[in-house]
DNA sequence: CTGAAAGCGCTTACAG
DNA sequence: CTGAAAGCGCTTACAG
């Protein structure tokens, strides 16, 4: 048999309400009481049960996360990131796969029997209609990276941001011969991301002509093809941006194959900063994308609106940071080296 | 206001028992009383409160999943298998990284409290005591991949048996001066693994000698370091084992410094086919472990174990299988081909 | 085949 | 500061 509080209460003379306080902390309970319900409660290693608590208050201290694929690269991140702020608030992360046709059903009818007090989605295709159904009957959703158009809450890289740096470090190196590698045209992601990088080129000496920019599909395989698409129309090229780390791994070894050194002859930076990234031949100098942070903010995003704060119009937007490793040369950043490597004529313009 | 068994119980004139009766499937209900309520519970978008169902049936439909470390590499297809099977019974995976202090002491009382029916524990190194102690107050629990030091029920990966494909790849391969690279020699499986290198090896002209077995700490500094001490060694060796494919990516880096051609005058085989694995140059040959099966079994006995079935008392163990890539010479499995490549000496015993 | 009632184990006004 | 009672929304014997 279980230890309840009517055992407790029972144990210590007192009543279930009194209990209760104390379990609460409520001030209002006389001290030796408290001390004497508590001792009980110690040595009888008595925990309340969950259900129980979570009928009597209508909630869970659980958050459903939505997902296509558990074994999406950087999910472990960002749910590493999501359980961090999460846990020191007691809440638990409910996983719900829903790659598969009827994974969405179980994790509707999970969400709509309040399994969760809020659903932390990530990357839902195909699912925003329904998850905007679920928000508009009041259930707290965040979304993380996904295109915006619906009018969900939500949180996600700043793609520009990212292609600005990818821009400016191919710049510190002296990179004026440019080329790149892009995901599907169809996210929203992709042109904003081009658009940074193509901004941040402007008035500086580097050129990114149309035919070096090239489509794929996100795949390693992808980028394979399109580094050698770009090979074969002999299009001369010193810096190559992929928007995609397995792309780029990919696009690492068309290069290898047709000979051109990494990064001597072709500097090459990625996006995501996926664990991939480490360990591909020269490791992979990488936009990273702040998986971890991500994962934080929705999760804080959510418990707001759990709270009762009203949904931010905007998507919240982070930065990105870029990793430096193999593929592109390591150039010395004091002030007066900068340009060490490069060419001679002005990389830089003056920010 | 939530709609609630009361109001389907009103709408539809019978008592809640009754549409607890038709909610539940109960075979002992009027077909036409069965099919008013069912159409009103569709009207209205009923579903009943987990909370309730919960408290009232004293079970949670969700698992926990305890573990170090969310970004352990292989635990997304871990969970990916667990999960599958999770899924068609209805139950969820509750996440809880315990990698700091405080995250034990969250699982621990979200146990007591009942949180979940049952604990998947993925490799849990210092906490299989405690573990020990919720199993014993009745709480299933099972535990994936950990040395068998606890007698808590277990799953995991038959070690030896991957030692024993790693070694007759190789000799398939014409490889005949082995080395290997282990794991902590402090962790069961290393020498499971390599019992089971070593055995198929007997009997078969290929040596594998004392020296030319080195211990690293499992990353891929470590197999780099590693695998530079083999070499500087002096030792001859053209295949080399790995208990680990991050390891195994360091060594390949060293052999790459070292000037040695992967696999042509060095075969490399590694241990677990991490998503890495894929990304390395050359891409690596490994053994693999089974993991979205070994997640799948380990659910399918917790599901047993909460079922009320008596726990095994030996491991279930689960075999691994080889994949072959880039690290390894192509070898034509054609009868009388077999040793095409091979030096010409006996490379296989007859099996 | 169906209903009234008690129970699951808490929390929360309401009194005192 | 504390207790009796009702309530959270179901399920489950027990009657009929």
């Amino acid at each position: 048999m279980r230890t309840t509080i009517a055992d407790i209460a029972r144990m210590a003379g007192v009543s279930k309400a009194t209990v209760s306080r104390v379990l609460n902390a409520r001030p209002d309970v006389d001290p030796a009481t408290q001390q004497r319900v508590q001792q009980i409660m110690a040595d009888t290693g008595y925990v309340p049960s969950s259900h129980a608590v979570d009928l009597a208050r209508g909630r869970t201290r659980a958050l459903g996360v939505l997902t296509p694929d558990l074994r999406t690269p950087w999910l472990a991140e960002l749910l590493h990131g999501a359980a961090e702020t999460m846990q020191t608030v007691g809440y638990t992360l409910s996983l719900h796969p829903a790659g598969d046709g009827t994974g969405w059903d179980r994790f509707a009818s999970r969400a709509a029997a309040q399994s969760f007090d809020g659903i932390l989605a990530v990357c839902p295709a195909d699912t925003t209609a329904e998850l905007e159904q679920l928000s508009e009957r009041g259930v707290p959703v965040v979304v993380v990276d996904a295109g915006s158009g619906s009018g969900l809450p939500s949180v996600a890289t700043d793609h520009a941001d990212g292609g600005r740096r990818a821009a400016e470090h191919l710049l510190l190196a002296g990179r004026l011969k440019l080329a790149m590698i892009t995901g599907p045209a169809d996210h929203e992601a992709v042109a904003e991301c081009a658009a940074g990088f193509g901004d941040r080129l402007a008035d500086t000496g580097a050129v990114l002509r149309a035919s070096c920019v090239t489509e794929a599909d996100g795949t390693e395989q992808g980028g394979y093809d399109a580094a050698q698409r770009l090979l074969r129309a002999r299009l001369f090229f010193d810096g190559l941006f992929v928007h995609g780390d397995a792309m780029a791994a990919g696009a690492l070894r068309a290069l290898r194959e047709a000979g051109r050194s990494v990064p001597g002859e072709v500097a090459v930076i990625g996006f995501d900063d996926l664990p991939l990234a480490a360990f591909t031949h020269p490791t992979l100098t990488t936009v990273r994308v702040p998986w971890p942070e991500l994962g934080g903010a929705a999760a804080r995003l959510l418990l707001d609106l759990i709270g009762g704060a009203a949904a931010p119009r905007q998507p919240v937007r982070l930065a990105t940071s870029l990793v430096v490793r193999g593929t592109t040369p390591q150039v010395a950043r004091i002030p007066g080296q900068r340009s060490r490597r490069a060419t001679g004529r002005p990389a830089l313009p003056r920010t």
